[in-house]
RNA sequence: GUGGAUGUAGCUCAGUGGUAGAGCCCCGGAUUGUGGCUCCGGUGGUCGUGGGUUCGAUCCCCAUCAUCCACCCCA
């Protein structure tokens, strides 16, 4: 077993019993996007290592310990994408998306990061996100949580997230409040953990998500950054959450919510549940105004997100919210018995799938008994088995067995069953 | 990167210092053209890996790898 080459740590098969599952989010994600006009993006997994050091900044954790970077045989320096932003704007800036134009756009695919293996989070694990480009009101804002809280609903998981909000302001009034924040913390030392104490310098603003509780009164009392937002990063704010409340979204004014990435301004919003244990963060994005300009491109307004599809396909999985169309499943299975059924079988099942494009039809391989080959049938979840013997392919027939219903098998011209298996099984094809 | 727990059949797990068992799954039979219930039989394991202690280790010790949970961080 051991000897036996095994995957990568943290980077998971997706098995074909989940599959079914993931195809389901990620339909409806895509149904989402289409309707609100979103266009996907897909960039490669792999960028020039400077991309993310410049992008997520150089002394995030994800920057210093996590990334998969390696060189490339001709020596420059690779990196497999730990997040989906950076990738995005630079696709969009080298094709010339952002000259004189607005984009809203999406993607989706897996990312890598190199962090300890938990539940909810994996080295290798999916993202599905969305950029905004051009566009600096808050009415975009809005329209990107409006969004997210579009597909909690459709997924039936709108009673169980929450929406955080916070905004970081301008950076002229971040670095105003940092300095105030630092010669904050720096009167509180003692009461500091260690992890703040070298915190403090590098990305203070961190201190005040720790879970600490002996920290706590410390960090309540501390200054806000929302208190000290400049005056236009005040009505930025003020507007959405005033469009949030006409579309009825609730939320919470989370003061310490900060993202850990160094590109976001302005706006930044989580969601989050309780399910999940420790990662309970689903979806979580804002406004990172400064981030083309800082790429090199012309100053452009960002809004956008990332949701982790693992977070969200173990959420649906504990709340039981998986519909049976998400379950892996067959219609029909044929199962044949004599030495000339394959042939039958397999040109019944042929036709049939002519017939009715959309059925879910798979034909007995293999062989065995005819008692196994409805065990088989039965096993496979399919409502109806059609059975071809000796008796039927002599006479052009077909059995029908119905597999889930207490109902007498009957037996069908094979020249009628098109017409009449959308019926039994009761859906149209 | 830190801490804790766990690695025995495909899966879920018992178990013992004298080289292993159950349930489920799978295959066959009771039923030579009929699944789901029942009964009978069968396949399947270098007990994660490497080393140490021992006459002998799946069990005790060390290391290592992996998984899970938490910290950190983040989706």
């Amino acid at each position: 077993m051991s000897k036996k080459i095994q995957a990568i740590r943290g980077m998971n098969d997706l098995l074909p019993e989940q599959s079914p599952l993931w195809q389901y989010v990620e339909g409806c994600v895509r149904e989402l996007m289409q309707t609100y006009g979103y266009a996907e993006i897909r960039t490669p997994i792999l960028e020039q290592t400077a991309l993310f050091a410049r992008s997520i900044g150089e002394v995030t954790d994800i920057v210093e310990k996590e990334m998969y970077t390696f060189d490339d045989r001709n020596g420059d320096s690779l990196t497999l994408r730990p997040e989906g932003t950076a990738s995005c704007v630079r696709a969009a800036m080298e094709n010339g998306l952002l000259h004189n134009q607005t984009q809203r756009l999406w993607y989706q695919g897996p990312m890598f990061r190199h962090e300890r293996p938990q539940k909810g989070r994996y080295r290798q694990f999916h993202q599905v996100g969305v950029e905004t480009y051009g566009l600096e009101g808050p009415d975009i804002d809005a329209e990107v949580i409006l969004l997210t809280a579009r597909l909690w609903r459709r997924l039936g998981l709108d009673d169980h997230v929450t929406l955080e909000l916070n905004s970081l302001g301008s950076s002229d009034a971040r670095a105003a409040y940092l300095d105030r924040l630092v010669a904050y913390f720096e009167q509180q030392q003692e009461v500091l953990d260690e992890d703040s104490q070298r915190r403090l310098y590098t990305n203070p603003m961190r201190i005040l998500d720790s879970k600490n509780p002996d920290m706590e009164p410390m960090l309540a009392d501390a200054p806000r950054l929302l208190d000290h937002l400049d005056t236009a990063s005040r009505e930025h704010f003020d507007t959405l959450t005033a469009l949030l409340e006409h579309a009825g979204i609730s939320y919470r004014i989370n003061p310490r919510l900060v993202r850990g990435l160094d590109y976001y301004s302005r706006t930044v919003f989580e969601w989050t549940t309780e399910a999940l244990g420790s990662q309970g963060t689903v979806c979580a994005g804002g406004r990172y105004d400064g981030l083309v300009e800082q790429l090199g491109g012309k100053p452009t307004p960002a809004v956008g997100f990332a949701m982790g599809m693992e977070r969200l396909i173990l959420l649906l999985e504990t709340l039981d919210l998986i519909p049976d169309d998400a379950r892996p499943g067959l219609d029909v299975y044929v199962a044949g018995q004599g030495d000339r059924s394959t042939e039958a079988t397999l040109m019944l099942g042929e036709a049939l799938r002519d017939a009715l494009p959309g059925i879910q039809l798979q034909v007995h391989c293999g062989g065995g008994g005819f008692k196994s080959q409805i065990k088989k049938a039965d096993r496979s979840g399919a409502e109806l088995a059609l059975l071809l013997g000796e008796d039927e392919i002599a006479n052009g027939t077909v059995t029908v067995k119905f597999l889930r219903d207490d109902r007498d098998q009957m037996q069908l011209a094979q020249d009628n069953l098109a017409v009449q298996l959308p019926e039994l099984l009761g859906r149209s094809f």
